[in-house]
DNA sequence: GACTCGATCGGCT
DNA sequence: GCCGATCGAGTCT
């Protein structure tokens, strides 16, 4: 949930990646790193990090576990649930997004809730932007798959560490089968 | 101090 | 399906 002048914006997430800390080689807090720009990965469960890539785009992760940990998760898709008409213009979009193409991705989901560097480190336990239970769901209703653009990490880019919802329209590109 | 390349996206072919 | 954008962190000298 984004709360943005008064606007309430909520998405549902329906795709995420799990970044296992020190031990995986995918995640920013392989080998223990600790740089500033990490800093806010080793923070307790319940922060955010935010990062910025590719010179252009932003991407939103969910602290986990105990402090000094390292791990995260990706939150790579969402579906609106109220605000669209707001999260299409911080879009850019002139037009009604199409299936996938709202938060379709890490960094259309920023995008699309105005997250950028400000939130890195902010908890998301309360405040402008936070997260919130939502619907349980079933595990045969979760696919999972390897993670995105981390060739790179060796044995640890085939770990199955990217979960969506089967079948969901929104979830980001390359589309995870099942 | 300089160089390399990335947890991406969108436009063009 | 392929490729360029764009910049800062990380690494090496």
């Amino acid at each position: 949930m984004r709360e943005l002048g008064g606007e309430r914006l909520i998405l549902r997430l329906v795709e995420v990646e799990a970044y296992l800390g020190p031990e995986d080689r995918a995640s920013h807090t392989w080998g223990g790193r600790r740089t500033a720009r990490v800093a806010s990965m080793w923070l307790g469960g319940g922060h955010a990090y935010v990062y910025f890539v590719y010179g252009l785009h932003y991407c939103l992760n969910v602290v986990c576990g105990e402090p000094g940990e390292g791990t995260a998760v990706l939150l790579r898709a969402g579906e609106a649930v109220a605000g669209a008409a707001r999260m299409a213009a911080l879009r850019g979009l002139a037009h009604a997004p199409r299936p996938g193409e709202l938060a379709g991705g890490p960094a259309r989901l920023c995008a699309a809730l105005a997250v950028d560097r400000r939130l890195d480190g902010a908890s998301l336990l309360a405040g402008e932007l936070h997260l919130a239970a939502g619907e349980p769901v079933a595990d045969d209703e979760v696919a999972r798959g390897p993670r995105v653009g981390v060739a790179y990490a060796g044995k640890a880019a085939r770990w199955p560490l990217r979960f969506a919802l089967a079948g969901h329209r929104e979830t980001s590109r390359p589309r995870l089968g099942g």
